[in-house]
RNA sequence: GUGGCUGUAGUUCAAUUGGCAGAGCACAUGAUUGUGGUUCAUGUUGUCGUGGGUUCGAGCCCCAUCAGCCACCCCA
């Protein structure tokens, strides 16, 4: 309670008790990932701090209030990353992947770093799995991105979520949305939010989201985004969900849907759990079909998305999907006397070399407490050795499941737990 | 960055009006001299988040601070 040191503010410890869990659902993603054809990459935690500060937009709130920024003692400064796509495609274009054949197909997971208020979901180092599919505008890609997704999350065993997709078109169609919206709410402008009112000015689009009653009211029957899309975003939209059909991913059309950064276009998609409470996105995605040339390399179309495994571990838990994924000894020995005390590590190397999973306590010597430890850390089997058992060249193999148990003799003993 | 609620044993939480810091679970030992899960008995565990103030006396009241939770905001 009173130890000299706390974890940072918004930071946690994964304990022993659910690094299983992490382990498993961190797997889960790793495996769906590649049977979708898609290869891991890792980058660096810490990037120079341009980077995001160009691709996400300087007036997000991940650039301007949220970033752990730093100067290193040559005067660089970088910045903890925030997020995964920029760093990837910045990897991507100084290693000239994009020489490659095909289209790059990317994942990646790690801690990401912003500087928020901590609440239920989010934290300032929380972990995101992503991927990153970079090469193809093709909206066969836009679904299998989805797609991977969706394969994912019903993987975990997860079933209380939904998928919305949007599109927010290309710059010029988002400049003129903008414009629409703005000349839509400047009327009403005494009437909105405080928030709003600022929102007006830097990011129409966001109003269209306020939890604020009066901001929804006013926002009615504000111009929506999928009337303004040009011929080619719509038809763009149009193939994705077709896809997404043979694909058979069931999603809702919600032409609100907002991406927080400033690099999407076309495609935007959402999966939520509303009973997360605030925080109720467990992964968002969408297209950004200019961000490759804005980092400097050719003009490369992407796609990619990413998401909390903070927010999965607790959907899972809500739905009761951890069961029997703990990792748990199958053996447990039991010595008693100072003889067989003192060759315990004979019979545990043996097993171990075997591939079977052994745990002793030295510190507990009674038969009591050894076969007490057994049955809590839920091994399988006891072995018992005592003077009994060293006279008789035997140990005695409990199975503490039914009970039952025989001597025999150490030769057999792998065989006999591994059937 | 803003607001509300909360910090007491390993853990979950009590403590009446400001008057001896407690209970369940967990843990340990025994009942049973070499056999676990159930039961019964006994026992251990405290910087009352931290620092200051008021008071004869503070877990309780006041101020500050740190942290947690939830929401705003933001966003995965």
């Amino acid at each position: 309670m009173s130890s000299k040191y706390n974890l940072p503010r918004g930071t946690y410890d994964i304990l022993p008790d659910v690094s299983y869990k992490w382990e498993y659902i961190i797997n889960v993603f790793k495996n769906t990932a590649k049977l979708f054809n898609f290869k891991e990459i890792v980058t660096p935690i810490f990037e120079e701090a341009d980077l995001f500060e160009r691709s996400s937009g300087e007036t997000s709130d991940i650039v301007s209030k949220e970033m752990y920024k730093f100067t290193d003692k040559k005067g660089r400064v970088f910045a903890l990353r925030p997020e995964g796509t920029a760093p990837v495609v910045r990897s991507f274009v100084e290693n000239n992947l994009n020489a490659q054949t095909g289209i790059q197909k990317l994942f990646y997971t790690g801690p990401m770093f912003r500087y928020d208020r901590p609440q239920k979901g989010r934290y300032r180092q929380f972990y995101q799995y992503g991927v990153e599919a970079i090469g193809s505008n093709h909206p066969f890609v836009d679904a299998e991105v989805i797609a991977l997704f969706y394969t994912f999350v019903k993987k975990l065993g997860l079933t209380d979520f939904e998928v919305e997709i949007n599109s927010v078109g290309n710059a010029r169609v988002a400049e003129r949305y903008d414009q629409a919206l703005t000349e839509y709410f400047r009327p009403h402008k005494e009437s909105l939010c405080y928030d709003c009112q600022t929102r007006l000015d830097k990011k129409p689009r966001r109003l269209l989201d306020c939890k604020v009653k009066t901001c929804q009211e006013i926002g009615k029957d504000a111009p929506v985004m999928l009337d303004y899309l040009d011929e080619e975003c719509s038809s763009h939209f149009e193939q994705v969900k077709k896809y997404l059909d043979q694909f058979q991913v069931p999603y809702s059309v919600n032409p609100k849907i907002v991406r927080g950064l400033d690099y999407y276009t076309h495609t935007a998609f959402e999966f939520l759990n509303h009973k997360l409470g605030a925080q109720n996105a467990i992964g968002a995605g969408g297209r950004y079909n200019g961000l490759v040339e804005q980092i400097g390399g050719k003009s490369l179309p992407g796609i990619g998305f990413a998401g909390g495994f903070e927010r999965l571990l607790l959907s899972m838990e809500l739905e009761n999907l951890f069961s029997g994924n703990e990792v748990i000894p199958q053996v447990f020995i039991v010595a008693i006397g100072e003889k067989a005390q003192a060759q315990v590590a004979k019979i545990i190397s043996l097993l171990r070399n075997e591939d079977i999973s052994v745990e002793y306590d030295p510190e507990k010597t009674s038969l009591k407490a050894q076969m007490k430890a057994a049955d809590k850390v839920q091994a399988r089997y006891a072995i018992i050795m005592g003077e009994d058992e060293l006279e008789r060249g035997v140990v005695t193999l409990k199975n503490l499941q039914d009970r039952k148990q025989v001597d025999v003799s150490p030769a057999e003993l792998s065989a006999l737990i591994k059937s």
